[in-house]
DNA sequence: TTGAAATCTTGACGGCGTCAAGATAAAGAA
DNA sequence: TTCTTTATCTTGACGCCGTCAAGATTTCAA
């Protein structure tokens, strides 16, 4: 249980807090989530957490960091082992399997995801919050890429990244908020109740 | 900015801490509401709030049900009001109108839209709330209806409300979450980035 | 070896939600 | 009217919280 080795000087307090924070975050959530709670789990005193992070805010986003990086792997990983099934142009099938992976994500990680979208006055300036950040919005390019008529009009490219960042967003959003009844184990919930193809298509 | 008159019995209290907590969602949003400047904002002991909401759960459910009234409110008055434009039919209109409606709410009070979606571990067994949430649903249905093939498909129904509910919730709740970056008081980014109407009409 | 810096602890402060007990006003019964 | 009951609100206390200052301990560089 406890992971400290000595008294002082942990030696990795702050992958541990992160460790233990993360378990609070899937047990109660972020809003339950308190620096003297974790520094318990992680066995130290209540006020070292404060020392690593600078405060709860900046737990709660280091949290969020190590959610998105997560995120965007989850949306990687989906993006490139996508399998085209008869007929199915990879891009299509890429785009389908990394919606059902951005869902899947939401649903499998409702605490950090509602942490990551939820703006718990997250420190936006954090520099490793950011680039965590831009890494996911840089998947969405590459998954929307093979669909822009001109790859090189920023518009474009902007408009489908928010039509389908947007729809799958929301879904999995208003799914993980209780607004869709929808028994929280049914895997076909998984998948949003449109097709992203003919929505990047239509236009 | 003291509402009671006497000592006890204040009268209407219940509505004054309604008032009070709305205008603190407004400051701070519901992670820094508390239940004890609630009370002394409306001028009454720190344990009064309590009392008629059972809690800070009871306080903010009732905060967010009576914002998802003031929502489904705006989402009415925008369809009935939707005036279509040269060639333009009426349902396009009203589905157009409430979209941008739907934005300019989460947007005009980010407090409350968080609290209705945020999921606060709001008491979804309150009656109140169960019916504004309903009526909300239900504007989405009148929305959506002249879309459909079969009036009569009820999983039809359910597919097309989930589609523009999705679209628009996901855009509005990404750009209050401030994943999109957008000037806060631009209004031109209260119109999603997508048509609603080929959405709909598109399968 | 020694001084400085980083790491973690201890103790305290006010604010918080919640509960129990008491005070007061209103409403109903006689 | 007076008495009793009920609803309303206050007071006080409890433990948990984030945060800060000060101290103790370890590491590291000079």
């Amino acid at each position: 249980m406890s992971e400290r080795k000595t008294d002082y000087h942990h030696g990795d307090l702050r992958a541990a807090l992160i460790r233990a924070g993360g378990a609070l975050l899937d047990e109660g959530g972020w809003e339950a989530l308190s620096l003297r709670a974790c520094a318990a789990r992680a066995g130290v005193s209540h006020a070292a957490p404060a020392h690593h992070f600078g405060g709860r805010r900046g737990l709660l986003t280091a949290l969020a960091a190590d959610a998105f990086a997560r995120f965007a792997d989850a949306l990687g990983h989906a993006r490139e082992t996508a399998v085209s099934r008869e007929g199915e142009a990879r891009p299509d099938a890429a785009l389908r399997a990394a919606g059902v992976a951005y869902v899947r994500f939401a649903r499998a990680n409702p605490g950090p995801f509602k942490l990551m979208f939820g703006a718990a006055d997250l420190d936006f300036a954090d520099p490793e919050f950011r680039a965590v950040r831009r890494a996911a919005y840089e998947e969405l390019g590459l998954l929307v890429r093979p669909y822009l008529v001109d790859p090189a009009d920023a518009a474009e490219d902007r408009r489908l990244r928010l039509l389908v960042w947007s729809s799958v967003h929301g879904y999995a959003h208003l799914l993980i908020s209780g607004q869709i009844d929808a028994a929280p184990d049914d895997p076909a919930a998984d998948r949003p109740p449109f097709d992203l193809v003919p929505l990047l298509r239509g236009d």
